[in-house]
Order: C-alpha cells, then structure tokens, then sequence
DNA sequence: GTCTATACATCGATAGAC
DNA sequence: GTCTATCGATGTATAGAC
C-alpha cells in the first residue's frame, strides 16, 4: 500500500507527475495492474494518497526543518527560517510542488479528508508570519511572494539558485515595509508605521 | 488551420487545458480526428501554435493594452501600468495563462520558433522596469512578485480580486525598496540610495 | 490476496483509397 | 484534403482459479 505510493512517486519523478500507467506501476511493485485495485479503486485515489502524503511530509518539513535556532526567538528570522523551509521542500522535489500547488492532473481533486491535511500544512507553513500581527492582506502578500520566488526558480531554473538568492531580501524587503520595528536595539528610528498606507481588501 | 487553434482555446477553456481528444477537436471543425493530420502533425504541435499565439497576444495586450496615458511618462506610473496589464492578461484566461506560464502538459516543450515568441514577450511585458535601471536581480524580484500574485489569485479565487489588490501595494513597495527616488516634487528625502543592501546575484 | 484471462471504450497516430 | 480502416496502448472493470 505504502509501498505502491512511493512507486507512484518514483515513476512521477522520472516520467512527469501522473504520467504512469496502471500496468507500469503494477510492474514495479511486484504486480498486474488488476491487483492495484485491491489497494485503490481508481488512480484518481492513488493521487490523494500522494497528496495527502506530500501535505504531511510539508507539515513536518516546515516543523523540525533544521532543529531550534537561538534566532527563530526573533519573529523576523523564524520568517525568513519558515520562508527557506518551504522553499527548499518545493524545490527539491517540483513533482511534489506540481501535485501539492499546481494540481493540473485532469480532473483530480483531493478528497475532503486529503483537503483537510492541505489547510492544516497552509497553517503551519504561514505561523510565523500570522504571528507577527498582520492583517490578512500582509500575509496575503507575503505568501505571494514567496509563491512567486519559488514558481521562478522551478519553472525557469529547475536546481538553481538564482532566484533562492533573493529570498532573504524580498523577505526583509516585506518586513520593512509592513512590520513594526522591533523594540529593540535602538529606538532611533522616527518612523513606527509602515512607509506606505496599509494594505486595504474587499473580501473580507 | 486557424480554425482549428480557436476550437482547441475553445476546448481547452471548457475542459480544461489539453482535455480534449482529436476526435472532439475534429468534430469541432467538421473533420474527422485524421483530417487533423494534414494540418498538425501531431497534437502537440496545435499546443505549439497555441502557445505562439498566446504569446503574440500577450506582446499585443501589454503595447496597445489602454492607449498612451500621460502617467507613462512617469516611469513607476508606467511599471504599475504594465502590471495591471500583465496581471488581468493572466487572469482573464487562466487556461492559455496555465499553457504559457505553467507548461504543465506531459512532454510538451514549445519549439524554438514559439519559444523565440515567449522570450519577446517576455522582453516587452519587463521592458519598463527594465527601463529603470534596476540590475538583473531587482528585475528578477520585480518579476517573481507579480507572478507570486498572479499565481495565488488564479489557483485560489480564479475570477476574483483579492491579489489583485495588491498589485499597486505590492508594486509600490519594491520600487519603493529598489528604484532611486525620482528627481521631481522635493528632494527633501535623505535616502537616495535602496534602504536594504543590493540584491547580489551568484548567476550572471 | 494475487493471479490469468478477457473485455470495453477511448486515445493518438498511421496507411492507403478516392 | 478528407475519408475508411486499423493499430497499439491506456484506464477501468469483471469472472474465476489458486
């Protein structure tokens, strides 16, 4: 059963994301594609399985991705820490990214069970930033952007890092715009308000 | 030969990118699935044509998308402009944005001709923030932020405005971080450098 | 639980007649 | 140029032996 998923995975990998067939999988477990069905009843369900697999190893990726860090105490480096998390899960492995993200398989939709584990991923993957206070707008703009760093990277240069590069500053470039300055340090700083008027939605 | 392009968009739109079969398409065009074949020589190549065409009609949408404004003269007036422009390009036709964009089709890769297409557009639709003087990377920043909100608000509220919304802030923001002030109202501003160091690329 | 065997509709694609 | 005929492969499904 696991094991059929981790052979889905494997032949994603190699031939693009649900380009296998049920006979090609069966082989590489060790079976005739009919017995699959003892297992799954369509592909369409081997996918869930693997999108609820890829939310739940996102989960953990986020969580124990490099032990404790005496800086994730500040709020500003657990953002960045998060942001490379999540960036180095997606890019690692974009067959992963394309399932979780993209989710192009024709017809595919996660079941409401495999749905659940994807929100509860989003929330985790976006803590620190909720963390800091911002209103739904600034996380909202801080997620796209991070989106936006790793769509670049994966689409245009698959196991580069030109666009990684700029992680860090877009990051900070976010947090200067929109965060309070911490109050440490110094409090030379005139300006307690972002430099730019708040962010205002419609959908509330 | 035209024709039948416009019944794949149609298709395409309808059941999503690339689901329809050459037996639906000919229908489509009153011909049989290998009439198709003396035309295209494979499916594929109607998704080259399609993605030429929709690059074309990229390069046309930002040029002409809204007649001359005098704000153009305004380079950071002109960027934002040329976002919107981009912006509700991607997300009024989320279908040739996913064929353009994400390239998700198993084995599809456009030809050189069609890909020589793509990088003109993509010279047009960067050609103001270009025209800022901002290095490769600030230009990749530029870039990888409006595509993270094109990204976010075609998967996560196809039809919608909440990402959108952001686009001036969003704008604003990085040429507030990167682009040197302009030389008009007061110089009463003391920064006239970025207020984060410059991005350093690794990648030339 | 997995096998063999068989089936069906559909797919992209090709060959050859007219 | 468009047709008929046909190909191999696919996802899906069922029946029955071991």
């Amino acid at each position: 059963m696991g094991e059929i998923v981790v052979a889905a995975w494997a032949l994603s990998r190699e031939h693009g994301l649900g380009n296998f067939s049920m006979r090609e999988l069966g082989a590489e477990v060790g079976m005739r594609a009919q017995s699959l069905y003892g297992y799954f009843s369509s592909k369409h369900e081997i996918f869930d399985a693997m999108f609820c697999e890829g939310n739940r190893a996102l989960i953990a990726h986020i969580r124990d991705g490099g032990g404790h860090d005496d800086r994730d105490d500040d709020p500003r480096e657990a953002i960045i820490a998060a942001g490379r998390r999540f960036f180095s899960f997606c890019t690692r492995d974009p067959v992963r990214y394309q399932l979780l993200f993209q989710r192009t398989i024709p017809g595919f939709e996660p079941s409401p069970e495999s749905y659940a584990v994807a929100r509860q991923a989003y929330d985790v993957a976006v803590g620190p930033v909720r963390a800091l206070g911002l209103t739904d707008s600034e996380v909202d703009l801080f997620v796209a952007v991070l989106a936006g760093l790793v769509a670049q990277q994966i689409s245009n240069e698959p196991g580069g890092d030109r666009w990684e590069q700029l992680l860090e500053p877009a990051l900070a470039m976010v947090l200067h715009e929109y965060a309070p300055e911490p109050a440490s340090v110094s409090s030379t700083s005139s300006r307690t308000t972002p430099s730019t008027t708040p962010i205002m939605r419609s959908t509330p």
